[in-house]
DNA sequence: GTTTAAATCGTAATGATTATCAATTAACTT
DNA sequence: AAGTTAATTGATAATCATTACGATTTAAAC
């Protein structure tokens, strides 16, 4: 997805485009990885320097709702990456040196439902920590 | 486990038997769930009035080390379980209003490798979460 | 240009986790 | 059984990511 897109999506759903808001999903679309919110933080700076921890976590959660992003949790810090809504529903191999990701086309839960009756699954995790093969 | 197997693996390890451990162990044993750090804290507070963050963290740390205890994070707080070393390797359903778990003996890892060709997996998650019977 | 709700800023509060160091304690030694 | 020693704990403060909030600014609809 592109910036344009977007902020295309977010028109639609009545968000506004701003100035802040354009900066954040840049960083987002150059970098095909999970990024740690303060490190947007940090970034946004350079060109907002009074940005607002407040802006950076609010557009962080609110991109994330309207799907534009995809939010996990690694060290115990909440990461944001742009959602790959290219191809369907899938997985994540993370590198834990470099933050890259490679997609891992296959969902167990395709696979298990059948084991979890009167269960009501509401969402679940997959991600493969390692080495990615530049950082091994 | 219970409680003596687990002062014994210690024991092995060479770390000292204390009450706070024991009391530690004591309520993972008879809780079959993931327990948030806080609630640890909060329930030896109730024999130890002056329990340190310290101690309970350095501990919950510690017994996750030795694979007494296995942690994960739930709702951006760390949560700890037992092991169940009872029998091998598997994942778990979590009820997302209650805290109780439903072993799922499946492992996606062992269907996966061969598109992890360069890869060096380090490790990996597998959760779902929703409501069990009970809750539902 | 006016209007208005949304968005941001500036700053403070929160809350979990980590760190420090002196005091205490478990368990080994003689 | 007392002495020794290193591990463990207690008390407290610091850190750090995240959340909260009122005042100000801004996007965009009219």
């Amino acid at each position: 997805m592109n910036v344009e897109t977007a902020l295309q999506k977010l028109k639609e759903k009545g968000y506004k485009r701003t100035k802040q808001r354009e900066r954040i999903l840049e960083i987002f679309v150059k970098q095909d990885q999970y990024i740690a919110a303060k490190e947007i933080l940090k970034e946004i700076q350079n060109d907002f320097p009074g940005v607002s921890y407040d802006t950076i976590y609010r557009n962080l959660y609110m991109l994330t709702d309207v799907d534009i992003l995809e939010a996990t949790e690694l060290g115990g810090e909440k990461h944001f990456r742009l959602g790959c809504d290219t191809h369907g529903h899938h997985h994540h191999f993370i590198c834990t040196t470099c933050g890259k990701t490679k997609s891992i086309e296959f969902c167990p839960m395709d696979s298990i439902n059948e084991n979890l009756n009167g269960y009501d699954v509401e969402n679940h995790k997959f991600e493969i920590y390692g080495k990615c093969p530049q950082c091994h």
